[in-house]
RNA sequence: GGGCCGCUAGCUCAGGUGGUAGAGCAACAGCCUUUUAAGCUGUGGGUCACAGGUUCGAACCCUGUGCGGCUCACCA
C-alpha cells in the first residue's frame, strides 16, 4: 500500500478515471501579481502526483495555465511605478506594461520569473497561456456552451450567492474592442456565435463573433469547468480558498457535468504557507511578497522539494528563515542518511523517508550518498573566511567534481542565511590582524602570550580529531599557570579572537581558521 | 450562517488500515580534577481539549461540546 500521499493520489485517479493514455494533470494561477510561495504549493503538490503517476508507467501531461485574460484589478504593494499602472485598471494584465521594462507585459514579467525558478527546482509543466487562447478564439464552443445553458449556469451560481444574479446576466465578461476595458454591458445574443455589448467607459457599442473575437471571456467559476473539458483535465487540486462547500470547485463541479457533460477531476484542497523568521528582514525588493525566488535564497531546490513533499497538503505549515533553517538541513541530511541505509530506523520510518526522499530530488536520485557537508558547520567555516564559497569548499578534500555544485549551492545559502536572517548570536568576524589591540589585564595578556606558545609548538598530524583532542588539552593548561579560570580564559579568547564572549567550541574552531591566521591575528599581543 | 482544519511533553510538531505515545528544541545530568555550548552521551517530562458511544482494546472510528484558526457566501 502506498506510504506517501502523492501516491495515494495517484492511485486514486487511476482508480476513479480508469486506464488512460495520457492522463491530464493541471495547474494554474493568476499572474496578477507576483507570484508568491503559497501559490507553489499548488504546482509541487501536482508535480509530485505526476511522478507518482509516471512511476505507475502511465503517461502524463502536465499543464500549466497561465490565467493572464485576467482584469487588472489592482495595483499591488510591491510594484513600481504605481502610478502607470493605475492606468491599466480594468484591461487585460496582458495589455499592462512591465514597469520594470524587462518583459513585454505585466503578465508575462510575472510568468516568466517564476517559470525560469519552476525549472530550478525540477517543475517542467507545458504552460499554456489563458489570453493567446482566448484571443485566437480557442475557447468559442466553450463559451456557445455556456451561452445556452445561461439559466443552468445561473441557476447553480445563484444556490450560493446572497445576492442572485440578474435575469439578463450573461456567463460572459467582454474586454472593450476599443478601450480594452472590462466595463462594458452585454444586450443581447443570437443563440449562436454573435454577441452584442455596449462599453460603458468609451460609449462604443458593436456585435462580435465568438469565432473570431479576443473581447469574451468566461468568468472564472464558468472557465474553470469549461477548460477542464477542453482540456480534458483528469487531476487539479485547488487551495481551501476554492474548496469550501459553495466555492468555485464545488459549483465548477456542477456546471461541468451539468453544462459540459464532464465529470470534475479528482481532486484534494491544500492549506496555504506562512512564513517565519523574517521579521524586520523583509527585502524591500519584494515588499511583503514571499516568492520562490526568496525561499531559494535560503534553501537549495531539494530542500524546498522536501519541505512540500514532507507535508501532507491539507495541512498548514511554515517556511522558516530563523534558527529553524538548521534543523531542516539537518532534517534533510538525515532523511538522505535513512535513505542510503546509513543510519538505520524503524522498517516503517525508513519506507516513508526513502519515498520523500525520492521525490526531493529534482533529477535522479544520486547513485551514491553524496558527501554531507552540515549547514551548521558551513556557517562557521563560511564565517570564517569571509563568505568564501570556492575558498571553503576547494579546503575540503573529500569533494568530488561532480558533487561541487550542490555543494556550492548549500554554501551561497548558508552565507545567505548568516548574512540576512541568522540570530546575531549566531554571527561572528575574525579580527583583523591590522586592528587595534583590546585592552588586556595583566593575567589575559599572560594567557594569550601563552597560548601563542601552545600555537607555535602545536605539531598537526593527520588525524583531525585526533588533534582538535590533543590541542584542547594543551589549551587547558594554560588559564591555571596565567592565574585565569577557565570560564574567564574562553571569554578572553573568544573576545580576541572574534570580539564576542561565547564562540564555536575552541580547539577545533582555532584549528579549522588555521593555526597560522590564528597566531597573527594574537600577534598584537606580544 | 455554511464548510474545512487543528487541539498530543514547557515550545514546535510526528503519530497509513484501532494494540496501550514519539522526535527536535528547551530543561537537567555527565563528557580524561579547571571547559565557552553552536559538540557528544544520557535523564526526566504527557488524563493525547472535554463528555459520551462502538470495541477485548481508542490519540486514532462514531456522536456531541468547548476553544483556536482558516475559508465561502464580491472577484478570481
Amino acid at each position: 500500500m502506498a506510504v506517501h500521499w502523492a501516491d495515494v493520489y495517484a492511485e486514486k485517479i487511476i482508480r476513479e478515471k480508469g486506464e488512460k493514455d495520457p492522463y491530464v494533470c493541471a495547474s494554474g494561477i493568476t499572474p496578477s501579481g507576483t507570484v508568491h510561495i503559497g501559490n507553489f504549493r499548488e504546482i509541487i503538490s501536482v508535480e509530485l502526483v505526476v511522478r507518482a503517476l509516471k512511476e505507475l508507467r502511465r503517461n502524463v501531461r502536465f499543464i500549466y495555465s497561465w490565467d493572464d485574460y485576467d482584469v487588472f484589478r489592482k495595483v499591488p504593494k510591491n510594484m513600481e511605478d504605481k502610478q502607470t499602472l493605475e492606468q491599466y485598471l480594468k484591461k487585460p494584465i496582458t495589455l499592462v506594461p512591465d514597469t520594470t521594462g524587462r518583459w513585454a507585459n505585466y503578465a508575462e514579467a510575472n510568468e516568466k520569473d517564476l517559470e525560469a525558478l519552476l525549472h530550478q527546482v525540477g517543475v517542467d509543466p507545458v504552460y499554456r497561456y489563458q489570453a493567446e487562447k482566448y484571443r485566437n478564439s480557442e475557447y468559442a464552443e466553450g463559451i456557445r456552451t455556456a451561452l445556452k445553458e445561461r439559466d443552468t449556469i445561473r441557476d447553480i451560481l445563484n444556490k450560493h450567492r446572497t445576492q442572485p444574479l440578474a435575469e439578463d446576466w450573461y456567463p460572459v465578461s467582454v474586454f472593450c474592442t476599443s478601450c480594452n476595458k472590462n466595463t462594458t454591458r452585454q444586450l443581447g445574443w443570437d443563440g449562436n456565435y454573435r454577441l452584442s455589448y455596449a462599453c460603458d467607459s468609451c460609449g462604443n457599442e458593436e456585435t462580435v463573433d465568438l469565432r473570431n473575437t479576443a473581447a469574451v471571456k468566461l468568468p472564472w467559476r464558468v472557465d474553470w469547468p469549461m477548460r477542464w473539458e477542453y482540456e480534458g483535465v483528469d487531476f487539479e487540486p485547488a487551495g481551501k480558498d476554492h474548496h469550501s462547500e459553495g466555492g468555485s470547485f464545488d459549483t465548477a463541479r456542477e456546471i461541468s457535468r451539468e453544462v459540459y457533460g464532464y465529470q470534475a477531476p479528482v481532486t484534494f484542497q491544500y492549506d496555504f504557507v506562512r512564513i517565519k523568521g523574517r521579521g524586520g528582514k523583509i527585502s524591500s525588493s519584494s515588499g511583503e511578497v514571499v516568492g520562490l525566488s526568496d525561499v531559494l535564497e535560503i534553501y537549495q531546490p531539494e530542500i524546498i522539494r522536501y519541505l512540500f513533499a514532507g507535508t501532507r497538503p491539507n495541512s498548514e505549515f511554515a517556511i522558516s528563515f530563523d534558527l529553524d533553517v538548521l534543523k531542516i538541513y539537518e532534517d534533510y541530511d538525515r532523511c538522505e542518511r535513512i535513505y542510503f541505509g546509513k543510519e538505520t530506523v524503524s522498517e516503517k520510518r525508513r519506507e516513508k523517508e526513502r519515498r520523500i526522499y525520492e521525490l526531493s530530488q529534482v533529477g535522479e536520485v544520486p547513485a551514491a550518498m553524496p558527501y554531507q557537508l552540515p549547514f551548521r558547520h558551513l556557517c562557521n567555516l563560511l564565517q570564517i573566511h569571509d563568505g568564501d564559497v570556492n575558498g571553503v569548499l576547494e579546503r575540503i578534500s573529500e569533494i568530488e567534481a561532480q558533487q561541487r555544485p550542490r555543494l556550492e549551492q548549500r554554501a551561497q545559502c548558508a552565507w545567505n542565511w548568516i548574512t540576512t536572517f541568522a540570530p546575531e548570536s549566531f554571527r561572528f568576524s575574525l579580527r583583523s590582524p591590522d586592528a587595534a589591540p583590546l585592552e588586556l589585564e595583566k593575567e589575559e595578556k599572560q594567557a594569550v602570550d601563552e597560548t601563542i606558545g601552545v600555537l607555535e609548538n602545536f605539531q598537526l598530524s593527520d588525524d583531525e580529531s585526533a588533534d582538535e583532542k590533543r590541542l584542547g588539552e594543551a589549551l587547558y593548561s594554560v588559564p591555571e599557570s596565567a592565574g585565569l579560570d577557565g570560564k574567564s580564559y574562553f571569554k578572553l579568547m573568544y573576545r580576541v579572537l572574534i570580539e564576542k564572549d561565547r564562540g564555536p567550541r575552541l580547539a577545533g574552531f582555532l584549528l579549522t581558521t588555521g593555526l597560522e591566521r590564528v597566531l597573527r591575528i594574537l600577534s598584537v599581543y606580544r
